[in-house]
DNA sequence: ATGGCCGGCGCAGCCGGA
């Protein structure tokens, strides 16, 4: 079973991109981040059309995610808790039935943080300690967990192609990988870097010719419990999308879960 | 040479992104 993240940039804009990437990829489950639109904006039929179930937590011109899924969705909560003075609508859970149980899914969208010298900083790091908090919590019921979305962390030098120009950013600071870090310390599974060592992008700025240059960076990311990593068969990243026309600045990543064999019997 | 863009909003040009 394929599970799926993608800041798209715009759900507008993105639609016909989007649309056609299902088409191809047929992806079980798929988080959307920046889709940048409230809820009743959602170019919701378009994509029920394709035999998805649509969850929205939107939000006027900025941030907002979502959950599409060919299997039902249940327990669907919005917001990521620990601050209700935080509006900003950057996460999403909901559980999906699978032949051999239900697998927990959390859509994030992290804080940029950029510029660090403004509030903007500390808000992202405020909001990762709040996500490491919410993170512990679903650890403890012992079952398939994915937490998956953009992270806006290049987790360590190989995930950059020039890291030495990201030394002032936000994404690259040692507090932020510091924070991503101790997420991983809970017990979750990098799955892009459990299937290879290889320097793989997910994201190429639109300035400066970085796609045609290769100048990327891997900020997305699909995080797994022991529970669902037992399952992990293979994880990658559509690259190739980031060469259509009207792309967005990230591009798919996805794993593959056996979700058939029952738990214990997996290799 | 170290820059070059894009989406939303809304109809000019600014804000936010990474």
């Amino acid at each position: 079973m394929k599970f799926v993240t993608w800041n798209i940039n715009g759900i507008k804009a993105r639609l016909e991109v989007l649309t056609a990437w299902l088409e191809e990829a047929r992806p079980d489950l798929v988080c959307l981040q920046e889709i940048k639109s409230v809820d009743e904006g959602f170019p919701r039929a378009a994509i029920e059309r394709l035999g998805y179930e649509v969850a929205t937590h939107g939000q006027k011109s900025f941030n907002g995610v979502a959950i599409l899924s060919k299997h039902r969705l249940e327990d669907v909560t919005r917001g990521l808790p620990g601050d209700d003075d935080d509006l900003q609508a950057r996460y999403i859970e909901a559980t999906v039935s699978v032949p051999t149980g239900a697998v927990r899914v959390a859509g994030l969208y992290l804080p940029n943080g950029n510029p660090i010298d403004t509030e903007k900083f500390p808000y992202k790091l405020a909001w990762m300690a709040r996500l490491e908090a919410r993170l512990a919590e679903l650890r403890a019921f012992e079952e398939p967990l994915l937490v998956m979305g953009d992270w806006n962390v290049i987790p360590e030098p190989i995930d950059a192609k020039t890291p030495s120009a990201w030394l002032g950013d936000a994404l690259y600071q040692p507090e932020s990988r510091a924070a991503f870090r101790r997420i991983l310390g809970l017990g979750l599974t990098d799955c892009l870097r459990a299937t290879t060592d290889a320097p793989v992008w997910t994201f190429w700025d639109y300035q400066a010719g970085c796609w045609p240059r290769d100048e990327g960076i891997r900020i997305d990311h699909v995080l797994a419990s022991p529970q669902a990593a037992d399952r992990l068969i293979a994880a990658g990243v559509d690259r190739h999308v980031r060469g259509w026309e009207k792309p967005s600045d990230h591009v798919p990543v996805w794993v593959e879960l056996d979700v058939t064999t029952p738990a214990g019997r997996h290799a």
